[in-house]
DNA sequence: TTGTGTTTTATTGCCTCC
DNA sequence: GGAGGCAATAAAACACAA
């Protein structure tokens, strides 16, 4: 008898049993005991091996306790223990194996699979209905740790993502505020040359945009020229729509290059002053900047900062 | 041996479906 | 309305350290 706790009728056999350690262990010299001349109803269930089956492979030859039939129990003195109270019983790791097997084919029990499994088993079907719900809710239970750690290394993948990414946005902010930083100090400079000169005949700054632009770097070159571009239109009272500043060769290049920043120039020299003032600022983009989840970036009104930014950014 | 934490079996109450 | 599923929970059984 592999049914160390199993037995509805025969509540005692637990308690004589169970005195022992594991679920099983001590149960077997008492195996002949309980089950003399019974046999299990090896019949097969639906859609799985017969729990003879899971008893060969498991190399155990003992025959199969029938819990709620003791009947064949010819031991008077048992008696008073079956008549005590019911109480839990644990099924034998022969029983479990083959409920686990049949769980694997199919974690659902239908009426007609549920009473032959019990047949099988020589257990109530209500015991394994019971034990099928309560192996669906550890079966529910394992599936979420498993779901939760695939979703925690998801979000430490995303994480690293992340932070690299912010890493490198502070890195691009820094960059933006220092060309910006560096734009107005030219045009600083810009607007003191022009306080000593006759603004009309002035020629731009072009040496400050060599400066910068010979700084090396890409972005900082487009940054600048790009900004120029926009401080000459929309500030155009600096710069003379005529003046060879579009000729600028970082300028040039960008435009043959197709910088998409030109578009928000557009050559206006045949232009009054007034005119190309008000076209210029009237074909400005509108400001509107992504609001960023830690705010950065969010530009809710048009500055000379933001503008450079805006331009830096196409 | 005992105290304590874990696992397993079983119950209860609620919900859904037919 | 009954059957069956599920979540929450109780309680017995078990494991294990001290």
């Amino acid at each position: 008898m592999a049914a160390c706790g199993g037995g509805g009728a025969n509540p005692n056999f637990s308690v004589l049993v169970q005195s022992q350690r594991g679920p099983c262990a001590a149960s077997q010299p008492l195996e002949a005991f309980f089950l003399s001349g019974s046999s299990p109803s090896f019949l097969g269930s639906r859609s799985m091996m017969s729990f003879a089956d899971v008893h060969q492979a498991n190399g155990s030859t003992r025959p199969f306790f029938r819990p709620y039939d003791h009947e064949d129990n010819g031991d008077d003195d048992l008696d008073e223990y079956f008549h005590q109270p019911e109480k839990k019983r644990r099924l034998t790791v022969d029983q479990v194996q083959f409920l686990e097997r049949s769980f694997e084919v199919e974690n659902k029990l239908e009426p007609e699979r549920k009473i032959q499994l019990a047949k099988d088993l020589g257990l109530q079907p209500r015991q394994v209905a019971i034990w099928f719900q309560n192996r669906r809710a550890r079966w529910k239970t394992k599936q979420l740790e498993k779901d939760y750690e695939v979703l925690q290394s998801s979000y430490n993948g995303l994480k690293a993502d992340y932070d690299s990414l912010f890493k490198e946005k502070e890195k691009l902010k820094a960059e933006v505020n220092l060309l910006t930083e560096l734009l107005l100090k030219e045009k600083e400079l810009g607007s003191s040359e022009l306080s000593d000169k006759d603004a009309l005949s002035q020629e731009p700054p072009k040496k400050a945009i060599a400066d910068s632009a010979s700084e090396g770097e890409v972005s900082k070159t487009s940054t600048v020229a790009c900004q120029q571009e926009d401080i000459s239109s929309a500030k155009s009272d600096m710069f003379d729509s005529d003046s060879p500043h579009f000729a600028d060769g970082v300028h040039s290049s960008l435009l043959e290059a197709g910088d998409s920043s030109h578009v928000f120039e557009p050559d206006q020299s045949d232009l009054s002053q007034d005119e190309e003032d008000n076209l210029s600022k009237s074909l400005l983009p509108p400001y509107v900047f992504p609001k960023l989840e830690d705010g950065d970036y969010s530009y809710p009104q048009a500055s000379f900062e933001d503008h450079a930014f805006w331009c830096w950014s196409y």
